[in-house]
DNA sequence: GAAATAGTACGCCGATCGTCAAACTATACT
DNA sequence: AGTATAGTTTGACGATCGGCGTACTATTTC
């Protein structure tokens, strides 16, 4: 069932399972801000953030289980804040910036820019 | 017990009820967070902004009980997000603008923008 | 002191939340 | 085909949530 379009090299391509976003203008403010009131999930909005690429959700490593590491990747991704696609076995998170900056201009780079003061005051344990 | 230091007339002065508020320092993005993503508080944030003075929890009228009333103020001082002062038979309300820009340099501004906009798009019913 | 006003406290309810372990599915590698 | 890798699904758990009504407290006004 592949209906790629722009095969990539030897990486694999996306596959048939299908993901639900919300389109663009779904989105609202109070999802994303409950989805970015969790501690687990500001972590991984973080980390997309720094490496402004498309991750893994392994590659994140939250101090909880594998099932809570899904359900809050599922929040993420429902409440409009990350896309996410198969490719192979993994699955890429990548942060939808471009929605987010379009519906509430400013916002996510002043959460980002808070996580980070906060980081900052409270000693450098990001939780 | 009135250690008032500014009369300002035939107004009620502040009686000796107490109410806690977390100092500045204390204030956490991820309780500011959730505590905006409830639409009754996030209205009452709007209204608070808007007015850009202090509020009674009365004039406000939310669309649900007095006790929750109560309870959704209570939530919005203990994160941070508002002062409460007892005057006379009234509590008086305010947004903490200052010790938020302080620690969050430009969230509150971006989510009243974000809400505002979200308002516009969705067709003015607030919700 | 009595009545009116403004908000609180205390349960209670059903719903949602964050968490986990166990069993499972899908893809890739050999 | 068989194994490894990566993430899902399900169902449970205790905790928190948003909501309510009732009874209560504090203050002002009469």
């Amino acid at each position: 069932m592949q209906t790629q379009t722009t095969p990539t090299g030897p990486q694999p391509q996306a596959t048939g399972r299908s993901l639900e976003h919300p389109r663009r203008e779904a989105i609202r403010l109070e999802d994303v801000l409950h989805a970015l009131s969790d501690p687990m999930r500001m972590r991984v909005v973080r980390t997309l953030a720094e490496e402004s690429a498309e991750l893994t959700c392994s590659v994140i490593d939250l101090p909880v289980s594998k099932s809570t590491t899904t359900h809050h990747f599922r929040v993420l991704r429902e409440s409009g804040v990350i896309h996410q696609i198969y490719r192979g076995t993994a699955k890429m998170n990548a942060l939808r910036r471009e929605d987010l900056e379009a519906l509430f201009p400013g916002l996510l780079d002043s959460v980002l820019a808070a996580a980070a003061l906060q980081e900052g005051r409270l000693g450098g344990d990001r939780g």
